[in-house]
DNA sequence: GCGAAAGTTGAAGTTAACGTAAACGTATGC
DNA sequence: GCATACGTTTACGTTAACTTCAACTTTCGC
């Protein structure tokens, strides 16, 4: 760990997320964060860290990398340009939408499971029945 | 079309969920579905249709497609094998804990990009408030 | 019955997201 | 003062899920 609390190296956030330190390495390469130098050491900070943090829910809700990176930069800080606000806008309205259909299709197959669990649980009854019967 | 309404074509498909045919012939390839032949020719079923479209909502929640089959593969009729009914309990379990993750990240994400929208318009309410004072 | 449209297989190429390996510097505890 | 752990770069390899291409055959509409 760092002197202070809001420094992270490579191996530290690699255990913390569950990750290989390749992974870190392939993120930066890519241009998903910069993390600052001490040497040719990475050191990461705190903005670092939650990068990661959203990259990797990204991931799980099927963002590629590019598209992880382009919502992380909407969070920064003010690029004041008028047209760059809309397209973000436009941007934020987009990625709406497909977790709208996310969801939709997340309670369908939500459903779906619990007709299977409900169907699996049906089976086992009926054979545990035969099962006794066969017994008596 | 077919003479009944019950079977499709291959571009039939692939025209309703705009994919190439040759994505259709993947997922056979890797045993997604086997649909009827007439002589060479392939003659998909409705079953056939609802496995695709299974597969389309699995992609679309960041499933393999072997994921995919796996799921499909617990919806067909009776595997009466105690033993695998209970496996398949279990999966069923592991992927309902996967889509409640799924759930809390997409939550997150939509609060993010509420408050993300909310920042732009800010932004653009001041810019547009310094441009009037520049103005008058 | 014939030409265009739609179907087929097989194989090689592509992209994203890393994994793996080699070859090397740095620091730290004993 | 040297092993051990952790860090680095460069470069090639791998896997999934397709796409692209070539070289056919089959089927439909007229």
């Amino acid at each position: 760990m760092s002197i202070d609390g809001n420094t992270y190296t490579i191996s530290e956030l690699s255990r913390e997320f569950g990750i290989t330190t390749r992974t870190i390495r392939h993120y930066e390469e890519i241009g998903l964060f910069t993390p600052q130098r001490r040497g040719q050491t990475r050191i990461f900070s705190n903005a670092d860290r939650t990068k990661l943090k959203l990259i990797l829910r990204g991931k799980r809700l099927g963002l590629s990398l590019p598209e992880s990176r382009d919502i992380i930069n909407m969070y920064e800080p003010g690029k004041n340009n008028t047209q760059q606000l809309l397209t973000t806008i436009e941007t934020i309205h987009q990625q709406r939408q497909r977790l709208q259909r996310q969801l939709e299709d997340l309670k369908k197959m939500m459903a779906d499971l619990d007709r299977a669990e409900n169907g699996c649980r049906a089976e086992l009854a009926a054979s545990r029945n035969l099962h006794d019967k066969k017994i008596r």
